[in-house]
DNA sequence: GTTTTTCTTAACACAATCTTAACATCCGAC
DNA sequence: GTCGGATGTTAAGATTGTGTTAAGAAAAAC
C-alpha cells in the first residue's frame, strides 16, 4: 500500500489528468492546484510528502512557488516543465527543486523518480511548521508576514530571507559565508558589507539594539537566540 | 572551499576529462575509475561523498555497480549514460541511482544536480561527532558554542579553534608546531608567543588555573586531559 | 518615463581581537 | 641554591571586524 500524498501543480488539464490518473493507479493519494498561490496554500495546509510542479502557471512563476515554499519546508519538489533550456533547469534546481523533468515526459520515468524520493523519505522524516514563534517575534511563512508583538513588520525581500534563515537555525551560530550563500545564492561578491547593513536594519525593525535576539559572533557570524 | 569528494566512473577518456576538469574548476576533489570493479573498490576504500557513474563500462554493467554499492552504502549516485531509453533510466533509478543524466549532457546541469545533492547532504550528513563532553566542559560543534557547567562561554575564533583541536585529540599530547599549524594555518613566524597567551586566556575562561584540564608538557606541547 | 522602494557601496567611528614585548615565574640540571 | 631555558602573565599598540550613516545605483511599481 502506498500512503504518500502528492501535490500536483499543473494548469494544463490534460496533463494534470495524466499525472493524477497515473498516481491513482499506483496507489498514491494526491491533491491538485492549478495556480501558484493555491499551491502554496495547499502545501501549507495539507503538508504533502512530494510536490510535482509545473513552472508555467497562470498567476505567479513556478520558481517563485519554489522559493516561497523553501522558506519553511524541505518537501521534495519535482519540476515538470516545457522549458528545456539548461538555464531554466539550473535556476529551478538551485532555487530548491530536487529534480527536473522536461515535457513531454514519460510517466514511468516520473514514477521512478518519485520512488527515488520515497526511498529517501523513508530514511529521514521531517515535519515542517508553517509558523515560527520566538518571544515577541512571529513569522507566518505561508503569508510571508513577520509580526513583532502582533504588529506586522514591513520587511524587504532580503530582510525576509535573512530572518527566515536565522529562524530556521535558531540557536545555531551561522557563518557569514553560510548566510551569504543562502540569502544571495552562489554569487559571492562583496556582499559582506551588505550583510552588515541588513543586520542593522533588521535589528532596528526588531527593536533589538541590545542584540538579545540576534547576537554577533565576531569573526564568525550571527545567531538568533531562543527566547 | 569545497570539500566534497566525487568518484567519477567513466571509461571514455575525453568525457572523463571533461567531468574532472569541470569538478576541479569548481573546487571539488575527485578520484576516477574506468572499470566497474575498480569503482566498487574505490567507493569502499575512499568513501566518496558523491558518485558520477557511466553505465557502459568495459568489465561489468553499471547497474551491477549500483546494486553492489547499495548493499552497504547510501552514497548518492548520479548516472550519466548514453542510453536514453526510458527503461534504462527506470532500471537505474530503481536499482538505487539518485539521478540520471543522458549524454550528451550539459556540464552546468551536472553541476546544478551535484549542488542539489550537496544541499541534501548538508542537512543529514552528521558523520562526525556533533558534541564533545569532558567533565564540566561541553562543546557543541553544530551550534558553535562552548559551555562550562551549562554556562555558555564567549570564545574568540582562535580560542574556539584551539579548544576544538585539543578536544578532538583529548588525551594526546599535541606539539607546539602541530597546534600552530592547525590553528593558524601554514607556517607562521612567531606564533609561539601568541599560543602561550591564548592558552592563558583559555585556561582563565575554563577556570583551569590548576591545569587539571589542559596540561603543559614542557619542551613539547599541551594536552587536554580526559576527566 | 517618473516615482518609489530596495539594494549596494563607501566612509568613518568604535569595539573586539590579535600580536608583540617585557617581565615574572616555574622547572630541571648541576 | 642557582643558573638557563621554557612557560605564564600582563598590558599596550596594531590589526581586524563590526555598526552606523548616507549617498548613489539598481530595481520595481506606477
Amino acid at each position: 500500500m502506498n500512503e504518500y500524498l502528492v501535490l500536483v501543480v499543473e494548469d494544463d488539464k490534460p496533463i494534470r489528468n495524466l499525472i493524477t490518473t497515473t498516481l491513482k493507479m499506483n496507489n498514491y493519494r494526491y491533491i491538485t492546484a492549478d495556480k501558484g498561490n493555491e499551491a502554496i496554500m495547499l502545501s501549507a495546509s495539507h503538508k504533502p510528502d512530494i510536490i510535482v510542479l509545473d513552472l508555467g502557471l497562470p498567476d505567479i512563476d513556478g520558481i517563485e512557488v519554489i522559493e516561497h515554499i523553501r522558506t519553511w519546508s524541505d518537501v521534495p519538489i519535482i519540476v515538470v516543465s516545457a522549458r528545456s533550456e539548461d538555464s531554466d533547469k539550473i535556476t529551478a534546481l538551485d532555487k530548491g527543486a530536487d529534480d527536473y523533468l522536461t515535457k513531454p515526459f514519460s510517466v514511468d520515468e516520473l514514477l521512478a523518480r518519485l520512488r527515488v524520493i520515497q526511498r529517501r523519505l523513508m530514511k529521514t522524516d521531517n515535519t515542517s511548521e508553517t509558523e515560527f514563534v520566538n518571544g515577541l517575534l512571529r513569522i507566518d511563512y505561508v503569508y510571508g508576514c513577520v509580526y513583532l508583538d502582533s504588529e506586522e513588520l514591513h520587511l524587504t525581500p532580503i530582510e525576509y530571507k535573512l530572518i527566515c534563515l536565522l529562524a530556521k537555525n535558531v540557536g545555531k551560530v551561522l557563518t557569514h559565508k553560510f548566510i551569504i550563500q543562502n540569502v544571495w545564492g552562489s554569487a559571492v561578491d562583496n556582499s559582506d558589507a551588505s550583510l552588515r547593513v541588513f543586520m542593522a536594519t533588521l535589528r532596528k525593525k526588531l527593536n533589538d539594539s541590545q542584540q538579545a535576539l540576534i547576537q554577533t559572533h565576531i569573526g564568525i557570524g550571527y545567531r538568533m537566540m531562543k527566547l
